[in-house]
DNA sequence: TTATAGGATGGTAGCGATACCAAGAGAACG
DNA sequence: CGTTCTCTTGGTATCGCTACCATCCTATAA
């Protein structure tokens, strides 16, 4: 058989065909391949011979259509190209899996409107759950989540008002905790670098909390010891060079973002600065990466695969018949202290 | 309105209601939202009124039953937790997007009955086209494949005889490059740390073509100065220093999979080993983590974005209508020399 | 003016499954 | 032995959309 004669789907099975082939009626097809159990032995014979033998694969867009039920969860996430969402989605792609379920992914970039343009896609595609890495959303995804009720799990931080559930840690928390700790351990100037703030709550919510504890520690809150910078090493390292050239008394720089502190971190073997020596240096998110760099580095651990693992379980069990409520789970952090403080 | 009710999907409006709103025929709708160039001004600017007023999302569940197309793309990692994957993941995704397609992504844990397993549930939901970053398949997966005639484009590895499409580089051929670019630096004593090999093609082609540079380097293929080690940090380590405890000679180290020269080089950093002074590090994919260290690692850059985006950009010219053909890209590799060697 | 082409619209019949209800077959009971 | 109940099975009517063909209308040619 040609390949274009196959594109073409010429050969396509349906139920009823195995149904004729099983001497039984479509119904039962359906029954035996879906409830096995609701079917005798002997029906269930006939049909699973008749689909082994002509290989059939149920058509789900045929059964969602008709059941009104999908098995497809959406998820959209700022980028796929960084570990901490990598780890969270392979949780969720694990529970979802072994449940029937699959993942649809989207990346909205960090731009809103994509977010909303991709949630209606999704809602178009009638994915039955929505995991949204995100808690600021545009009017629209508020109402198209309203509108469609389908059930949403926020995570990536906290919202006060959840759009329906939530499963996250506190990034003031998280932020402020970090910069405490640093108090502790005796830092008295400290820089902070944090991702770009626009659109982001998470990032604001980070550089809240980092003033939040200055304060707490009777330290002066100095809007210079903060510096903006898009993830990356190069700019993880740029930052701190910068820190210290207009402060430098600077005696710890806390980088809240992806893999700022590690280039800071290079930046400093590089111009042999020692760390904590000269600089102490504190990270967010615990990458595996920062258990194995030289020094290790004192980080924040903000349980990714927890996250991902929880939200899954929600959608799962609600989508199995538990009762929805509005949940707001906060899964915590934990304070990570290395050799780099 | 309750959730519950929401829930329910009481208030689901389809295009019939639009089309009785909007006072046209159900096939109006239907075009002016597909092909609005098709339909009158008139025509189009009622359907669009009615369309914002309910704020109307079309089921692709039915149009895609009804049309027997799909609009989305199935696809198959070993793992989402790396950023090689990621890269390509991206790419593919954008490509996608911006022709109106979606990605389904699973994860095979290396297993190739988890492969087939979903390469099934994954032609269930009638994908309209696969990307499986392997190339090494179970029988079934075959069948299946010839069966629905799918398009499918393998990645990872240049496989002799390709499903359908493949687009990669050669593993055999950029381990051998690489093993023959540290022997003219003058490494004499070459070891080699690969990944598990059991059930995978592409470290298995690796190792081969380390050995094939060594025979070509008039070097003694010695099988003790290959490690088989999982990814990691702290593998790559302990396998650098296991070579150089049994081969004190070892003047290189080629750390064919994922952060394990990393590793290697932070152990070394940890031990005091300069590096390359005491031992060269040459790494296989182009990490931004091996720019950034210190001293920059030596590595083979595989273009795993371009891979993504002419996997996608082959799918959707497919789909959009070019003619099938059984094309083998070599997108091909680079060696990158750095400080490392 | 009539014929004819061509574009815009609508009606109808599915796409391939499932929901829901009806019917038949045994089992258990009085 | 008839009745009721439960367990299986089958028939029918959708699910919401699109393909396909028929129809209608306007524009241009003859």
């Amino acid at each position: 058989m040609s390949r274009k004669a196959k594109r073409n789907g010429g050969d396509d099975i349906k139920m009823s065909d195995i149904a004729r082939h099983a001497g039984v009626s479509p119904m039962t097809v359906s029954r035996a391949l879906r409830a096995p159990s609701t079917v005798s032995e002997k029906m269930r014979r006939k049909v699973d011979a008749a689909v082994r033998e002509f290989g059939y694969l149920p058509n789900r867009i045929a059964g969602s259509l008709s059941s009104k039920r999908s098995n497809v969860v959406g998820l959209i996430v700022p980028s796929i190209q960084n570990s901490l969402y990598a780890n969270m989605i392979q949780a969720i792609s694990d529970v979802l899996r072994g449940n029937g379920f699959h993942l649809m992914i989207a990346n909205s970039g960090h731009r809103l409107d994509d977010e909303e343009a991709l949630v209606s896609a999704l809602l178009a595609q009638r994915v039955c759950g929505l995991v949204l890495h995100n808690t600021m959303h545009t009017k629209g995804v508020r109402d198209l989540v309203a509108k469609t009720g389908v059930p949403v799990i926020e995570t990536g931080n906290l919202p006060v008002e959840p759009l329906d559930m939530a499963v996250s840690y506190s990034n003031f928390e998280a932020a402020r905790a970090m910069t405490a700790h640093l108090g502790r351990l005796g830092y008295r100037k400290i820089g902070f670098v944090t991702l770009p703030l626009r659109d982001n709550d998470r990032s604001e919510e980070r550089r809240s909390g980092y003033f939040a504890a200055l304060k707490e520690l009777g330290l002066p809150a100095d809007p210079s010891l903060v510096l903006e910078a898009p993830g990356g090493f190069s700019e993880g390292g740029d930052a701190l060079v910068r820190l210290i050239q207009t402060h430098p008394g600077l005696d710890a720089g806390f980088f809240a973002g992806d893999v700022l502190a590690v280039g800071a971190l290079f930046e400093c073997q590089r111009r042999g600065w020692a760390v904590p020596g000269r600089v102490a240096i504190a990270s967010f998110d615990d990458l595996d990466l920062l258990r194995h760099a030289v020094p290790t580095v004192t980080t924040l651990r903000i349980p990714r695969h927890e996250i991902g693992r929880r939200s899954a379980e929600l959608l799962v069990n609600l989508l199995l018949g538990a009762s929805p409520e509005r949940i707001r789970i906060d899964v915590g952090f934990e304070i990570v202290q290395r050799e780099s403080t």
